[in-house]
This record gives structure tokens, C-alpha cells and sequence, in this order.
DNA sequence: GTCGGCTATCTTGTCAACAATATTTTCCAC
DNA sequence: GTGGAAAATATTGTTGACAAGATAGCCGAC
């Protein structure tokens, strides 16, 4: 287990945090991380000192993750680690292949030398990670190249909203990388999406950037339909 | 005043409220329709006893409103209502674009003979509020037209998303309306959203509904050269 | 007259105890 | 033995007081 304690999606643009918001920040981790299994409930005093908080900011941090979608919250009967159906995880991605196709145009509108070599820096390394059979090293860099054109497009809006949307999908992250053929898909999908935003084709890209997560939620749907029990080892890395 | 006490779109789909929940409707309400103006700051204490609240209630209701991005937070200095740029309501409303282009979409594909009668009485409501120059009553109904779309594509993901970029989007609910022309353009365009959604054309369907709140992106941008200094009275109405 | 530090005050964050509510268990009637 | 009511328990929601941090005003030095 050798991964990124912090991956470059995570804590971007969120910098001055409060002191109870450290402990949301944490406890959200073991949620995405998987320590916290779904549907487990969260006992406020438990949390309180398992993680060494007051319970005020577990409560505070419980509200916070219930609007992010990550807990559910029942008025006298506490909260519990909320499962995302596979047909919501559908959703998800439908949700994130137009904001990110937004991103995607919005990238490409104001590209420049500069940044164009940074995004086809990224693809470089997928391309070297897929030579090199790492597939986890692989899905690390699929995030990467994600939040890169988000970050370059600029739409603080679009990075607010698809964050969150990415912190949903965390029990799908291998789902779809493990398909048979995927991987080499993935990259030709990013490629064409490096290519058209760094050429600076905002149409393309976004065309691009919706085709490519319309594959990923395709391929989850098929890959569902197999593997109906879900016997996968919960780690944290991102969905591409 | 005579303004229906909660849009349809406000409440929809949110049944089942706890006890310090209800708090956070009425603050939220009060900010959206604009009691609390812009910048003012929002001491717990006084919230606490002006709206007859615990304050660990106004504190949870705070919260929630920070992640809406409704009111800000610094760490010890309190809160207070956050003020969104005009450059922000146009990312905004980009972001809603692509969305609600996503919500018609699946409207158009799962539509009924029921459903598209639905959508067509709400088209001819706005028609005769038109005729009628009641501007007020065909913002309303021009926000129940975009809320049944949302509705009827079942996809609460989407929904959640744009129900969150709504309320952010209040102080500029009047702009819009009041530019010449724009409500019978704006009548145009949602003609043609219905007609495609009714028809269950998806493709169709989504660009209508893209190119429609692009324009109102456009109008928005415009008008705020123009007036400049804005001292449009604050009601609660939705903009198109 | 202005700049720097210091205190005074205001507000949030923390805490411990208590009240309210849901769930589980037990016990009795049938 | 089963059904149902009632107590026991567990957990959240509330309250008030206190601590910590931040801002603003004041005072003195230069």
C-alpha cells in the first residue's frame, strides 16, 4: 500500500480550513478510503474518539458529507456510510461527461503553450504506466489528466460540482479499469481529448470528453451485469 | 407580496426533514429571498434567538448553507452571505446549461402521452401570462417549466445539482426578464425545448435546452454592462 | 500626528450534562 | 409458542457555560 497519502484531486483549491474542518476533511477521507464500509453507521460518540474530536465537529463534519452524498442521515436514528447503487453510479458519470465536456471546451478556449505541454505531459505518463502493465499506476494517472483539464478550464463552478460528484463514485474506482481491452481504450479516448484541447478545439473536446465518460458509464453497466457480487478489495484510487 | 409561499422546485423530493432541518429551510429562505442582503454577516447568537432557534441548529444550518455555497465561513470570524459575482452566476448558468441539457434529454427519452400533456399545459400557462404582461407570473411559471423538465427526466442526480446552482442564482432572477424582448424569445426557445421533449427527442431535446440557457447566459452578460449599478428590488422569483 | 503594541470586547469553538426519541428487550396474556 | 405492550437502553438533539481566537479601539512613544 503505497499510495499517494493525498491525491492532487483531493485538497486542490481548498486551501484556509477551520479546526473542525480538519476533522471532515479526515473522516471523509476514511469514508472514500473504504476504512468506513458502506452502510456502517457513525456513532457521533464513537467517531468522537476513534478520531479524536469533539463531537460538535463530528457532528458538523456528519452534515457536511450528508450534503456531499456520502452519509445518510435519519432525524433521531443517526448516520450511516451511504452505498451508491451501480444505476446512481450511472448517473454520476452521465452528470460528470457534461460538466467535464464543459471543462473540456472551457480548457481549450484558453489554452496555452504552457499548459498545453502540461496535459500532454500527463498523457505521456498513462501511456508509460499502460506500457509498464501498472494499471494502478495507470488509474492514478486517469485522475490526474482529469483534474488537470479541469484545473486548466478554469470553471471554478464545474471543478466545485464534479469534485464532489467524484467522491461519490469511490466503490467503483476498479470496476471499470479491470475490464479486458479498457485500459488501451482509455487511452486512445484521452488521447483525442489531450489532443483536441490542447489544439485548442473547444467543440472537439468537449465532444471528446463526453464520449470518453459515456464509454466509462457503458462500461460499468456491462461490467455490473458480470460481476454481480462485488468481491473487489476497496482501495483509493479514481475511477478515470 | 403575494408570492407563493414554496416554489414547487424548492421542495421537491425533499420529504422526511428533521427537527433542526426545518431551521435550515427557513434561514436558507430568508437569504434566498433576500431579507438577509448580501455581505450582511451572520451572527449565530442573533440568528439563535431572531428565528427562535438553538444555536447548534443555526450552526448545522450554516454549514449546510456554506457547502451551497449560499453563505460564507471563515474560521473564527463567522459567517456571513455570500455575494455571487456576475461572472459566477455565468458560470453558473453555463453549469446549468449542460446539465439541464442532460435533464431533458432523458425527459424526451422516457416521455409519456401523460407527462407530454403535462409539459404542454405548463408551455401554454407561460404563453398567457405572456399575453397578459404579467412579467412576475411567467418568471414563475418559466421556473416551473425548467423544474417539470428536471422532473420528468428522473434523474435525481442531475436534479440534486441544479436545485443547488438555483439557489445561488436569486440575485439575478430579475435581470434577465426585464431585458426588451427577451420574454418572447425566452417563450421561443422553451417552445422548442418542449416540442423536443414532448416529441422524445433526446438529441433535440438537449439542444434546445443548451442553446436556451446559453442565451440567457448571454442576456445576463449583457445587461450587466449595461446597468451597472444594480438596484433592482430583491423578491423571490427564478429566473428562466 | 502617526505608528506600534496592548487591552477590551465580540464571536466562534468546545465541553459536559440533560432531554427527547427511536430501538430493543422483556414479560405477560392468550 | 406467539402477539403485544411496556420498560430498558442506546443515541441523537438541546442547553448553558466556558475557552480560544479575532477584531477594534485605546494609549503611549517617537
Amino acid at each position: 500500500m503505497v499510495l499517494r497519502a493525498e491525491s492532487d484531486f483531493e485538497d486542490a483549491g481548498k486551501r484556509r480550513r477551520s479546526p473542525d474542518d480538519d476533522g471532515y476533511q479526515r473522516l471523509r477521507e476514511a469514508i472514500v478510503k473504504g476504512d468506513l464500509a458502506p452502510n456502517q453507521r457513525l456513532v457521533e460518540a464513537d467517531m468522537s474518539n476513534a478520531f479524536r474530536m469533539p463531537r460538535a465537529a463530528v457532528r458538523t463534519a456528519l452534515v457536511r458529507l450528508e450534503h456531499e452524498g456520502l452519509v445518510e442521515r435519519e432525524p433521531h436514528r443517526g448516520a450511516r456510510v451511504r452505498l451508491v447503487s451501480e444505476a446512481e453510479a450511472v448517473e454520476i458519470l452521465q452528470a460528470r461527461a457534461v460538466l467535464e465536456g464543459l471543462a473540456a471546451r472551457a480548457a481549450a478556449e484558453r489554452i496555452t503553450r504552457a499548459s498545453a505541454a502540461e496535459v500532454r505531459a500527463v498523457l505521456t505518463r498513462q501511456r508509460a504506466a499502460l506500457n509498464g502493465q501498472d494499471l494502478l499506476g495507470a488509474s492514478d494517472v486517469n485522475a490526474a489528466l482529469h483534474a488537470k483539464i479541469v484545473e486548466l478550464s478554469g470553471h471554478s463552478t464545474a471543478q466545485r460540482l464534479i469534485r464532489s460528484l467524484n467522491s461519490q463514485m469511490v466503490r467503483f474506482q476498479y470496476r471499470t479499469i479491470l475490464i479486458p481491452g479498457r485500459p488501451a481504450q482509455s487511452l486512445e479516448e484521452h488521447s483525442a481529448i489531450v489532443e483536441a484541447v490542447a489544439s485548442g478545439d473547444g467543440d472537439k473536446a468537449e465532444r471528446a470528453m463526453r464520449r470518453h465518460l459515456t464509454n466509462v458509464a457503458k462500461a460499468l453497466e456491462s461490467s455490473h451485469r458480470e460481476a454481480a457480487g462485488d468481491s473487489a478489495p476497496r482501495r483509493r484510487r479514481r475511477t478515470s
